[in-house]
DNA sequence: AGCACGCCGACT
DNA sequence: GTCGGCGTGCTC
């Protein structure tokens, strides 16, 4: 028999490998193997098929390479699921990926081995008379020191520019010998635990060993079994013959209760009465807490929760609209709380940032150890322990997750709730399969026909449409929880307050005024400042205006190098021009503000005010964010200057003042999805003023205080938002309308690119016409040496994805055909963000 | 992805 | 004349 074996590599398919006889009654599809792989390495890879190698009787069908054995056979009970494979390869025919690249990222790297090589010294008298270079001394002295060790620490310690060549002249010298170790990365963590040599003592023999040992000499031995037989419950499961009525015993509470020392414990081992063993123990403890009653519902939640009931009667997707601080968690605590009833498993995904202790302690509360937390920042072997978990008897019930927790194997999977809904994060860039964890879960519910809860306060309009097109349901919340108002939003018009030069550098007088309020009132405020407008937009500085495409309506974006204005969808340049085409003067400037000069503003204007920033360079660790938040909720900072890492779902008690200090660098994100996004942005971060019997303040800086936009936010209108982005994405042909695939290739030379994408879009164009947009140099249009080239393809709805998937490897094949353009890598994102 | 093989320029 | 650069192709 052969096994068909999947690897976590970018290849496309599977490899054959045959079975050891030991393995052939044992090995079984979803296991773990260890496989050699190319000339020295070694792989962990799942089994995906095992079956008759080739069809013997059909010579055609022979392999043409040599077919090597399985290593090593990694468990004994299958840890990937049919439906989790099933998912696997559903992502990668959608994603345009390989099923290794999914399998990557879908498993703890625990539990992928790798090989790595390890070099050690051989023994003196095989080399004595060797003549060595200095270089190759001090590589020999350093294994002195240590046995054996990897290529990668000995590169690590010396100073030599490449190691390889000089352990390769070793190695023919006899001097070191090399191997490949595979490393078992995943120790799990033992707890020494105590219980009787034999389960099978019956209730007579225990109490015989009692009667012997209750001696005067012996008593501590007689107290510490007895202890034993309490704590274990065993006199009770010999009685009834039953082992699973066995309770764990850890030596460590065994002793404390006893008051005994180990010596006491250690005679009854030599007396084979106990016996000690390694317990493996979850390293994150479950708090055996009992679980708190729920609360309840008021009455908008109440009728909320009734009727996404009732949208599940008829349909598996429902997508909750609620505005911000409705208690829509609360909601999906009582809809969890009933599938759990059901004896079915809920996934709670959340975006990453928004995945906080806050949320995890709330949902502890009620869910004891039924809940697991899934998080990337746990260590490995914490991710490791949760996959097993999920794969035992006992798996959790409930997994509160990051958009990687969908890969976990689920068994009976009743409800995914999909938490901010909206949120980017839920979509992976870089490496592939870049995935959207939202649509994956979808997939991922039907094969359980299980139900799937989309909740958010600024639903996203591709969710939305479905909602409308009765794809989904939909369920709207419009009261907030115990009735706080929502907040006042002010406009201000900075592009003529620097007209009258009557602003302070990022800060308009109205802004000033009510911070400076607000801290005589020691309140405190968030100053919202999105950092990412990391692409140049050029503005003028007369009149405010922006260059836009005319094909597609987003900001063009300027390229330093070319002097040009870029549209980084359709790939349309233009120079740039000497005077702004709107009122005639010259002073076109590029704009650009961060979080920190936004702080370093503050500090002068409000010297001596603790200030604190909250984004991504602030937040390279999870302490590092609890942290800035903690201090800022214990009130040791008045002011928290961050992107949109402020926005994220948390309520704070003394905020009244938000400043969102320009609305524009938001707005005019190059993208089609700038104006959602900005909205979203926007309506999340102003739903941080305010509290319990008090309107909060948002002051709205911006250039463009007519734009349509501005008034959706104020007003809080999500409908007028909602129509008139759909209409603009009807017009223009983008998603929900449209669905988009992203074409990237690289190479290291941008003359080879340059043409290879002029050459891909033409044999593009062959294929899908004008659905073809580009070549086009995206934002980032370098990655290290490579040079980068987009083109973009929209499919209109109904195409049929398979056969634009064949289109789209042939046309590839094709170009790559040309002996030139044979290094160009290329890859695809689906559904971009 | 990693790794080996193989073909052309800067050194002994 | 050799060492070492990285371009090309393969991995069951």
């Amino acid at each position: 028999m052969f096994a068909d074996v999947l690897l976590p590599l970018p290849l496309v398919g599977a490899f054959t490998y045959g079975i050891p006889a030991e393995m052939t009654s044992s090995l079984k599809v979803g296991m773990r193997v260890l496989v050699p792989f190319g000339k020295k390495k070694v792989y962990t890879g799942i089994v995906t098929d095992i079956r008759e190698p080739f069809d013997k009787n059909d010579t055609t069908r022979q392999p043409d390479f040599v077919v090597k054995e399985l290593l090593e056979q990694l468990d004994t009970s299958p840890i990937l699921l049919p439906e989790q494979y099933r998912l696997w390869q559903w992502i990668a025919a959608y994603y345009l990926c390989s099923e290794g690249e999914v399998m990557k990222a879908a498993l703890p790297s625990g539990l992928k081995l790798e090989s790595e090589s390890l070099v050690t010294l051989q023994e003196e008298e095989a080399w004595e008379d060797a003549e060595l270079t200095p270089g190759e001394q001090n590589i020999v002295e350093i294994l002195r020191t240590c046995k054996s060790l990897s290529i990668a620490k000995i590169q690590a310690s010396t100073t030599l520019k490449s190691v390889v060549p000089v352990l390769k002249h070793l190695l023919e010298l006899g001097v070191v010998m090399m191997q490949e170790e595979v490393r078992r990365k995943f120790v799990p963590k033992t707890e020494m635990h105590v219980r009787l040599t034999s389960p099978h003592f019956t209730v007579a023999a225990i109490e015989e060993i009692l009667r012997q040992l209750n001696t005067k000499r012996t008593q501590n031995q007689y107290h510490l079994l007895e202890t034993y037989l309490l704590l274990s419950s065993a006199t009770a499961a010999a009685r009834l013959e039953n082992e699973h009525l066995l309770q764990e015993v850890s030596k460590k509470t065994l002793l404390e209760k006893t008051e005994v020392s180990d010596a006491v414990l250690k005679r009854l081992t030599q007396k084979g009465i106990l016996e000690i063993y390694p317990y493996e123990i979850a390293r994150r403890r479950q708090e055996d807490a009992a679980c708190l009653p729920l609360h309840s519902l008021n009455e908008a939640q109440q009728t909320a929760y009734d009727s996404i009931k009732q949208v599940f009667t008829q349909k598996d997707i429902c997508l909750l609209h609620g505005v911000t601080s409705s208690g829509k968690t609360e909601i999906y605590i009582h809809l969890i709380d009933e599938m759990m009833k059901q004896g079915k498993q809920v996934l709670y995904l959340l975006p990453e940032i928004a995945l906080t202790t806050q949320i995890t302690e709330r949902l502890t509360k009620v869910f004891g150890n039924k809940l697991g937390v899934y998080h990337s920042k746990f260590p490995d072997a914490e991710r490791v322990e949760m996959w097993q978990k999920m794969l035992s008897d006992s798996p959790y019930r409930v997994v509160l997750g990051v958009r990687s927790s969908i890969f976990l194997p689920y068994k009976d999977l009743g409800l995914i709730i999909v938490d901010e809904e909206h949120e980017a994060t839920y979509k992976q860039q870089e490496p592939a399969p870049r995935y959207k964890a939202g649509d994956v879960a979808l997939i991922l519910a039907s094969y359980f026909k299980g139900k799937v809860l989309l909740g958010s306060a600024t639903p996203s309009i591709d969710s939305y449409y479905h909602a409308m097109q009765g794809n989904f349901g939909l369920v709207e919340l419009t009261q907030r929880y115990q009735n706080i108002e929502l907040p006042s939003i002010e406009v201000v018009d900075i592009g003529d307050l620097q007209h009258r030069r009557m602003m302070r550098g990022a800060f308009s007088p109205t802004l000033l005024d009510e911070m400076q309020q607000a801290l005589e009132r020691k309140e405190q405020v968030i100053l919202f400042q999105n950092r990412r407008g990391f692409a140049p937009v050029v503005e003028c500085h007369t009149c405010g205006w922006v260059p836009r495409c005319k094909q597609c309506d987003v900001s063009l974006t300027y390229h330093k190098e070319r002097n040009v204005l870029v549209c980084h969808y359709c790939g349309y340049t233009e120079v740039l021009p000497q005077k702004c085409p709107a009122c005639e003067e010259t002073d076109l400037r590029h704009k650009g503000y961060g979080t920190e000069k936004i702080e370093e503003e503050v500090q002068t204007l409000f010297p001596g005010v603790a200030t604190a920033r909250l984004d991504l360079d602030t937040t390279k660790s999870r302490t590092a964010y609890e942290r800035i938040l903690a201090d800022f909720t214990a009130r040791k900072t008045s002011i928290l200057i961050g992107t949109q890492m402020v926005t994220k779902g948390l309520d704070f008690d003394h905020v009244h003042v938000v400043g969102i200090l320009n609305a524009d660098t938001i707005m005019n994100y190059p993208d089609f999805r700038s104006y959602e996004r900005a909205y979203q942005m926007m309506v999340q971060v102003a739903g941080r003023a305010g509290r319990k019997g008090e309107q909060g303040k948002v002051i709205l800086q911006t250039k463009m205080p007519d734009n349509p936009l501005i008034d959706q936010i104020v007003t809080g209108d999500y409908k007028a938002f909602y129509r008139a982005q759909v209409q603009e994405r009807e017009l223009f042909h983008y998603p929900p309308y449209y669905r988009l695939v992203y074409i990237y290739i690289k190479h290291k030379d941008v003359r080879t690119v340059d043409l290879a994408a002029q050459r891909l879009a033409q044999l593009l164009r062959q294929a899908f016409g004008e659905r073809v947009l580009g070549p086009d140099i995206p934002a980032v249009s370098r990655i290290q040496t490579l040079f980068i080239r987009k083109m973009i393809l929209k499919i209109e709805p109904g195409a049929s994805r398979p056969k634009i998937k064949e289109w789209l490897r042939y046309t590839m094949s094709l170009l790559m055909q040309d002996k030139q353009f044979t290094s160009l890598v290329c890859y695809y994102d689906v559904d971009p963000q």
